[in-house]
DNA sequence: TGGAATTGATAAACCGGTATAGCTCCTGCA
DNA sequence: TGCAGGAGCTATACCGGTTTATCAATTCCA
């Protein structure tokens, strides 16, 4: 017989429906000799739980859902989501619940998305990426009562759960290792400036300026893009007192950037040193290798899955994990300044 | 109040479960003036079905799954995958369907996935990538009766419904273009052999050989990761007698190629074409940008949900849906021998 | 030894939809 | 005038689990 349901299990044991939910759950009612005997007739009848059916009942549809809100073409090349999945998923693997994945063009359309995850009960949580300054998501989800977990964003007042990385660490060691090699002109390529993390780059570079003795350390910001990253870089790089330094906050922005320093005749590290914010096999293809902070993304997700599901077990306690600092790679693009 | 269901509808509309249901599924059974109240009742109160329920009674899901068996390493580099999913819920999204992704580790994994969709009822049908040859999981998903779309595998006698796109004539064309440039010389890093695309492809290069004239043609194999296309170029480079034209079967192979290339001091294009068989922003951030294969990814994704939402509808009929062809992109890489 | 508490089980309600049998009223036609 | 047939709607069973009220049999304790 194709896909056995409890009442099948329960008429071969010769016990009632009750009995077998109370036996394949792990919860009294049951002697420890029925219970036995009904999880051996399950397991040979191989018998599983027909979603829907539990999530109906037991109002939880063990599936929490993740929406990245970024255009597709800017996705993809940034092998950062594709391990913070894996990470997401092996953290959810343990209990069994799945992923449900959602693309779209942006934080309107992402809405939408909770809004109709949580009317059709689809989802259990969600987990957040790219948080903004006054983020509109944060608000939306305490309405909906979605349980949910903030990757990246430290947790302030009212904030949702979250699991975060030391940002302003990561770039101050970046800076720091970039003016003990003597660079005293450090330009920084940053990303969206409405991101969280783009913020708190930012004001790491400007707070260290002073202390390290940097003569000019802008931050410029960009839509993320290969494009923007290479304009910004050919504007730097056509300036009288050019830096001898650029940090980017992405491994696409930096490739491109490199490439723009081959096509000006600006070597590299010779003339200029390049470091990544975000490490990845892009860095390690190019021909000079990219200096690049590797953070651990794998165990990000896999920490954000772990979170959310106790977020959802307790919607009422709102953790704050932190993640392990990351840590410069150093590779052939950075070298003292001539 | 929170999450109306149809019998709060109903309540207020003064009528019963059933012909809301009607009303709501635009089936016949409501006179048009109740179906409009109960539209425009159901509307105010913002109602939504819940997806478990209708679930459970109706013994469909509205979801599909799709699972990506690669390491997570080699993964994320490559855009295709993220154009392709963004492909896939476009083509989902205007039936409002949710899709379910999982990365594994291997094939034995991906089943083991199916086995349990399959059991919880948690997906209506999937979408398999990376067809091989006597794929076993083909017959898997016979036996578990879930409609599945192939992305890629031309079907043949007992396959399953697929979307393709001639690989073939893709690499015949790029074949002819080196060959009419004058290259005599060609060289072919593919993919895994066991992948039936990369079948394809090598038995392309081979069959062209004579007819073009090519002195030599060989096709090696790899794993798909940079590291082997780097070492095969490596390899291809040092011989006596080495290719003028080396076409890759991925873009991020032949981004390594080039960094070979360059390393060894071998002139791009001048003494060696490049030609990758995917395009990608990885192609056009290189210095010279890469000639390369562009496919339309994306609408790839989304002819494949359109067949698996058919076949799902109908599991009989067996649809083969071939995708546009795709187009070489002539960039700074490839140039005639000299 | 009798009544209370505990154990192990059952029957039935319930979750929120869909599907179906059946009922009522109205219309059309012989 | 009578009756077949259909439109419009209701009542109810059902999907496959979970949960609760109930109950019989046993154990505990005064």
């Amino acid at each position: 017989m194709a896909r056995p349901t409890i009442a099948d299990i329960a008429n071969r044991a010769g016990v009632s429906k009750g009995a077998v939910s109370f036996a394949l759950n792990g919860r009294p009612g049951v002697s420890d000799a029925t219970r036995e005997r009904i999880l051996r007739i399950a397991e040979q009848m191989s018998w599983r739980p027909h979603s829907a059916a539990r999530a109906l009942g037991a109002s939880r549809v063990d599936s929490v859902g993740m929406v990245i809100a970024r255009p597709a073409r800017t996705l993809g090349v940034e092998p950062f989501f594709a391990h913070l999945l894996s990470g997401v998923q092996s953290g959810l693997s343990a209990e069994s619940i799945s992923l449900q994945l959602l693309i779209v063009e942006d934080t309107a359309a992402e809405i939408e998305v909770y809004r109709r995850w949580a009317s059709e009960h689809r989802v259990d949580g969600v987990i957040l990426v790219d948080l903004t300054v006054k983020d509109p998501r944060v608000d939306e989800l305490k309405a909906l009562e979605l349980p949910a977990v903030v990757i990246g964003g430290r947790g302030g007042k009212g904030a949702l759960p979250s699991v975060w990385a030391d940002d302003r660490e990561a770039m101050l060691s970046i800076v720091e290792y970039l003016a003990a090699l003597g660079h005293r002109r450090i330009a920084h390529v940053a990303g969206t400036p409405n991101f969280q993390h783009t913020q708190r780059r930012i004001r790491a570079v400007k707070d260290a300026a002073p202390r390290l003795g940097l003569v000019d350390a802008p931050s410029l910001t960009t839509d993320f893009s290969d494009a923007e990253g290479a304009a910004i870089t050919r504007k730097l790089l056509s300036q009288a007192q050019r830096p001898t330094a650029i940090v980017y906050d992405s491994d696409v922005m930096a490739v491109a950037g490199l490439g723009v320093a081959m096509e000006m005749g600006v070597a590299v590290p010779g003339d200029l040193s390049i470091v990544a914010f975000d490490d990845s096999i892009l860095t390690q293809l190019m021909h000079p290798a990219l200096t690049a902070l590797s953070r651990d993304t794998f165990d990000f997700g896999r920490q954000a899955a772990e979170v959310l599901l106790e977020t959802i077990a307790d919607p009422t306690q709102v953790i704050n994990r932190r993640s392990p600092d990351p840590v410069l790679t150093v590779r052939e693009s950075t070298a003292p300044p001539t």
